[in-house]
RNA sequence: GGAGGAAUACCCAAGUGGUUGAAGGGACCGGUUUCGAAAACCGGCAGGGGUCACAAGCCCGCGCGGGUUCAAAUCCUGCUUCCUCCGCCA
């Protein structure tokens, strides 16, 4: 959610600025009239809310001594069919403005790139050389079918499209990426590790941003108002909802794994073989809460602590800065970092890193203070995959695979594989 | 799922319609005292919105949402969470 007091001061540099997402945003010139007609009523009606005060006061003073109060009781009772009046306005034009502001993106950060489409992204840096094959290289789908790790038929049959089934060493091989994710960022980077449940409330996820404006995106649990996690930014960003962090725990760093879910609305057609694009996939994620100050430095040192476990792994990737019209909905700056695909011969997104400064903040109510006294201010909140698991499997079954079909275990991964070294087929 | 009980500011806690539009204690912050500290004493101490200078005053505020009333922490009502017991259960 933005600040409305920042719209208040600055309405058409607000405008221009989300416009570089790509729409117009004109209906800010309504908030503010209404926000404008809001605080004329608010003053209206608080002057006859303290007349009802004092006179309700007097009222029973007098009552003590034993006075006639009737006709000053009528008076307050007048007034309040006018507060009753003025507060359903308030209320209602307070509606509208919400329905507007919770559907506003964020502002982009001055220095992103205005651009439209991924077409327009920057590429920041690159890491590793992509392997030169001296055969063909396999898609992981084809090297995962014949290894008989990867079953996408079952996965079919069990639930429906874009559900696989990890079979023997291909089950293992998840599991194993993502307790070496979890050791690599709680005991080597220092996030702290949670384990959330994996459906949360309505409020958790207008927290984060995905509702009201993205429920077509998500898994809803009926006849329960719960959602399936789309991330585990959703619940664990929102433990904090409504709590003010001392200054002595900032930043607070945490890491979750959990599965992921998402309706994929909108993505027919588009990876429909393999795991790159799954209604469920596992994915472990950071998430930072910090002073506005220092969350830039932070989405930094997130996003390098991201790329690590592709370095451990010796996946070559890149990291590439999203241009405005590309980014999120709730994020101010975004850097994706994508790995090497032989079989695409192109870097995939395996990372999203962002920074969403205050905006979640403002809708999950997250706040910190300086000093013991001092007065609460919003935490910027950031997160990004450390990493998306179904992904890795992929780049690993593609990068390391061999010419009779076999997959190399990466030595990262060795002992989280009970020092397997090759996944070879295995009729079991 | 059934039956009871509870929810007050960082913590404990008083308070069943009007000098409580939140007592008292602890913790915490500041001060006095002290060579320094402890103790004692004095003072401060929930958060939020509007006007606006992030001042004063004013409005809101006792788990959350409605309602009754001139007036609600206090009465009614729906919900949430926690506790005790029963049932079921990985």
């Amino acid at each position: 959610m933005l600040d409305i007091k920042l719209i208040r001061e600055n309405p058409e540099e607000i405008i221009r600025r989300l416009q570089t997402r790509g729409a117009d945003f004109l209906v800010i010139r309504d908030i503010l009239k209404w926000d404008e007609e809001r605080r004329l009523l608010l003053t209206e009606v608080e002057v006859k809310k303290n007349f009802r005060n004092e006179a309700s006061k007097r009222i029973g003073l007098l009552k003590r001594e034993g006075r006639d109060t009737s006709d000053i009781m009528r008076e307050v009772a007048d007034t309040n069919d006018k507060i009753v009046e003025l507060d359903n306005k308030v209320a209602i034009i307070e509606d509208k403005i919400q329905k507007i502001m919770t559907i506003l993106p964020n502002v982009p950060r001055e220095t992103v790139k205005v651009g439209t489409s991924d077409a327009d992204n920057r590429e920041v840096r690159k890491w590793g050389n992509p392997r030169v094959f001296d055969f063909e290289p396999k898609a992981h789908w084809d090297i995962g079918t014949g290894l008989d790790i990867l079953d996408f038929e079952r996965g079919a049959k069990i639930t429906g499209a874009r559900f696989t089934v990890y079979k023997g060493a291909g089950a293992r091989l998840e599991r194993a990426i993502i307790n070496f994710m979890l050791d690599l960022h709680t005991e080597n980077h220092g996030y702290t590790e949670m384990l959330p449940p994996f459906m949360v409330n309505a409020q958790s996820m207008f927290g984060t941003g995905q509702l009201p404006k993205f429920e077509e995106d998500l898994f809803k649990v009926t006849p329960f108002d719960y959602y399936l996690v789309p991330t585990a930014e959703v619940p664990v960003t929102n433990l904090h909802a409504n709590e003010i962090l001392a200054m002595d725990q900032m930043p607070v760093y945490y890491t979750a794994y959990t599965p992921c879910f998402r309706a994929e609305a909108g993505a027919a057609g588009r990876d429909t073989r393999g795991i790159i694009r799954q209604h469920q996939f596992n994915k472990v994620e950071l998430v930072k809460f910090t002073t506005p100050e220092s969350s830039y430095d932070e989405l930094e040192k997130l996003t390098n602590n991201a790329e690590e476990v592709l370095r451990r792994l010796n996946l070559p990737y890149r990291v590439v800065e999203l241009c405005t019209g590309d980014m999120g909905f709730s994020s101010a700056m975004t850097y994706d970092i994508e790995v090497w695909l032989p079989a695409f011969a192109t870097y995939r997104e395996i990372s999203s890193c962002s920074n969403f400064e205050d905006f979640q903040a403002r809708r999950a109510n997250i706040r910190f203070r300086r000093e013991a006294k001092g007065k609460p201010e919003y935490v910027h909140t950031l997160n990004g995959s450390g990493l998306a698991v179904g992904r890795t499997v992929a780049a690993i079954l593609e990068n390391y695979q061999n010419a009779d079909g076999s997959v190399t275990i990466p030595d990262a991964l060795r002992p989280y594989m009970g020092g397997l070294e090759v996944i070879a087929f295995n009729k079991k």
